[in-house]
DNA sequence: CAGCATCCACCAAGATACTG
DNA sequence: CAGTATCTTGGTGGATGCTG
């Protein structure tokens, strides 16, 4: 996370430089990390299947998403030249081996996430 | 994430209920990850400390973030009724484990981030 | 010192309509 | 089929001023 241990207005993390900062901006994005989960199962995925697969996503809110993990180097596009149109998507080792690490998350998640929402019910109890 | 094997409109993870998409709320908010890693390096600090150690936070921001955390349960905020008061904020065990995963994201950042710095490259310039 | 209250600006995200 | 274009909005986050 770039701390600073000398002096100073110490972390300069949240900057756009930082690595960390950076990813987190990409995975905690609501859908990003929705797309890559279902490539991740799928393996390889059209357009309108992802549309249908991810509930609730908006036509603009896919492309740009896609558009983005694509410049990213996540994931590939492959359009063949059809009629009408065929376009294909697919992780990269780079996005599969993201795809590892949100796993790690999600383990997290299963593990504690319960005891998050005691601790919630205990604050809100606390705090009536 | 919640992934539906079945048919249908598949992912609910999107929904509030997702584990997985409740920790990404929190972890993904560009302080909250900040705090943690904080507390994380100090083991315990005071508001005052937070807010000097974090470059840009805004009081707003800060005290709204750790009251957030603080109903998660990953940290503990504790008042000293000195004059002027003191407050200390420290990590539970639940906020450390939470920790160790961050670090699993900032381990793949560091080794993969230049990857996706180079496919940006590439991408903006074929778009050019 | 450690906050709460208020106001405001901004822009990401959704809805809608159109197209190669 | 797989997008693009445009408009609108809500809620996040910052600035400011005040208090136990």
């Amino acid at each position: 996370m770039d701390v600073k241990t000398a002096d100073g207005p110490a972390f300069d993390a949240f900057a756009a430089s930082c690595p960390s900062r950076r990813l987190l901006d990409t995975i905690g994005n609501k859908w990003a990390s929705l797309v890559i989960v279902a490539l991740g199962l799928e393996g390889r995925m059209r357009y309108s299947e992802l549309s249908a697969r991810i509930a609730g996503v908006s036509q603009k809110m896919l492309t740009q998403t896609l558009r983005g993990l694509e410049r990213d180097g996540l994931l590939t596009r492959t359009v063949t030249p059809s009629v009408p149109v065929r376009v294909d998507y697919e992780l990269t080792p780079l996005g599969l081996s993201l795809l590892g690490t949100i796993r790690h998350l999600k383990e997290w998640a299963e593990a504690h996430m319960a005891e998050v929402d005691r601790a919630r019910e205990e604050y809100d109890r606390n705090s009536a």
